[in-house]
DNA sequence: GGAATTTGGTTGAAGCAACAACTAAAACCT
DNA sequence: AGGTTTTAGTTGTTGCTTCAACCAAATTCC
């Protein structure tokens, strides 16, 4: 090759090529899978679920959008415009934070918390049967601390894991 | 829980939880990364660029469209929108099939080759710096068998993995 | 205490994806 | 050979995401 004077890239050897093909073949599929069972099954999108599983795990079912935002590593403009359509679907509402003027609450409804409790139960069904189904027991522990270090490079502060707001 | 007479769910235990967080994590994170490096270092979505890579790959640079569409898990709808636009952006161009009349090959044009040879290096050094840096030896072969077995569930075809012409 | 900045969130426009409806070529079936 | 079905792909609409611009409350900095 007549190239310019970049620096010769690290390729990946034929191992670390075939486990690339196969982890980028699992972030596409693996979404999509549990895309389509949540639609079928709770009328949501993976990303509404995982929005109101979030927010229904804390003591309050409430939580500000900056953090569900965090978690979720999304926008606050992509939440802004989900949480508005959840909430005209009734299954949450908006307040503002009694103690900060500018934050938002997004508090869940009976209609919210039922939805979660209606829709858990075959989402964790579907998880198990793609996932952990698949795997022997060592596998699991394998894949948890295999996630944990690349979590280290894309998530150094551990945001997603709800393991950021003790910063401050 | 006065519950209806639903089965009861196989919950997922701790280990089995916090793997499952962390993949969760790890399959949002991922393509969002590639997506911002090869957006702001190529142009490209992802999805543009694995397109582009995988035709670039075939000995004739020319791969059908229904094939593409089932190594990448998109729709013949969405790929048509793709490669229209990459049709304009002059990185492709799509000829009928002469053996089927129906079919349309996609060519990469010499821009196109061009456009792939320049995006690979800095797209597979992000790829190392993010995956695999963060692993040891004995992971990456752990990370290839796990996902292996994890397609087994999502792709029993392995059609993904471009091994599935061979089934007529 | 007031100006500047930062933070939290909303809104509207533009682009991309999912879905449905459609066309045309090939294969299948007597 | 002719009618049906299947396959390959396109097109248009609708909805979600991203991006940029914006507003208001809080914080910071003299």
């Amino acid at each position: 090759m007549d190239d310019t004077s970049t620096p010769e890239p690290r390729w990946l050897n034929d191992e670390e090529r075939t486990a690339w093909l196969r982890l980028i073949a699992v972030t596409m599929l693996l979404p999509s899978r549990l895309e389509s069972e949540l639609k079928r099954d709770a009328g949501l999108s993976h990303f509404e679920y995982y929005v109101l599983a979030m927010i229904s795990e804390t003591p309050e079912r409430a939580l500000l959008l900056t953090e569900v935002a965090a978690r979720t590593n999304a926008s606050l403009s992509r939440l802004s415009h989900v949480v508005g359509r959840l909430e005209t679907q009734g299954f949450l509402s908006r307040c503002t934070s009694p103690t900060d003027g500018r934050a938002s609450l997004a508090r869940l409804t009976e209609a919210g918390w039922a939805k979660v409790v209606a829709s858990a139960p075959g989402h964790v069904e579907e998880v198990r049967t793609v996932v952990f189904d698949s795997l022997h027991d060592g596998q699991v522990e394998q894949l948890s601390a295999i996630c944990a270090q690349l979590l280290g490079a894309l998530d150094p502060q551990h945001v997603l894991l709800g393991l950021g707001e003790r910063l401050p």
